[in-house]
DNA sequence: TCTTGAAGCTCTAGTGACTAGAGGTTGTAG
DNA sequence: CTACAACCTCTAGTCACTAGAGCTTCAAGA
């Protein structure tokens, strides 16, 4: 049996941090010391690394929520595992487009000025208060 | 002189947007009618403006702040709006950075698993359960 | 056995940048 | 003059934590 901070020291998870994954139902402890303290097992370490991978790769704590059920029923089919691992990857790659545009237009406004003029004929000022000045979309 | 209404259709700003702009200290009305209705200026539309393409870009409520600031006093130095640009780019390119790991991880994880099978089995699960299985970090 | 202090507990509130809704008031076109 | 769209303020909710207050428990050393 683990101590919280056991559990987090293994897991690099936060102390306050799995207290709110168990007030959101994602992780409950094995069970209480007659003092109170929360008790984890080996399921409880293996099941807050699945968390923690989890939300490393950006799955929202919905989602994981539902994979979680998922595992829980082993014979159920894995259909709606792989929706929810294929809308995230669609999630990042938006995101990544967006980021992509927004590099594009930065380094062009951040490159446009040394910082040694006024804030009056400031490249970046003038970029920024006019759509006009970027090359594409963001 | 615009309503709250008419800026926002011209600016593509949401209503109660503009308000909590106002709320943050980052665009004031020009004055209000005798029934206490918002009225703006074409400064105010400008602004406004600003702060529209300065948040596409990603920039903070903060830093459009002190942008802004500097945009007050034509006489000042650039060299801060250089820095918060600077910034900007160097946090969209961190965030670039982690979702291209993210997007490898995922295209493996997503691609791994047809969803016919039983979620026992599932190569998604199996995935975010063990970190091992990824290429690289992330 | 006692003491001490790290670690645990609950509860509330704050973060960023909005968004939603309730419940009431004003502006304006017909 | 009447409708009603648009406006007002205020509170609370979103997401995934994080911080802090004020208290209790656990475990190791004396
Ligand atoms: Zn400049
Ligand atoms: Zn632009
Ligand atoms: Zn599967
Ligand atoms: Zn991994």
């Amino acid at each position: 049996m683990f101590s919280i901070g056991q559990l987090s020291k293994q897991t690099g998870v936060k102390v306050p941090t799995i207290r709110y994954y168990e007030q959101v139902g994602l992780l409950v402890s094995a069970g209480r010391t007659e003092g109170n303290q929360r008790r984890y097992d080996k399921e409880g370490l293996e099941r807050l690394g699945f968390i923690r991978h989890a939300r490393d790769l950006g799955f929202s704590i919905e989602a994981i929520t539902a994979l979680i059920d998922l595992q829980q029923h082993p014979d159920r089919s894995c259909q709606e595992a792989t929706e929810i691992a294929q809308h995230q990857l669609t999630d990042v790659r938006e995101k990544l487009l967006r980021l992509k545009a927004l590099e594009t237009e930065l380094v062009r406004i951040a490159d446009g000025c040394d910082g040694e003029g006024s804030s009056e004929e400031c490249y970046v000022l003038a970029s920024l208060a006019d759509h006009e000045h970027c090359r594409g979309e963001h």
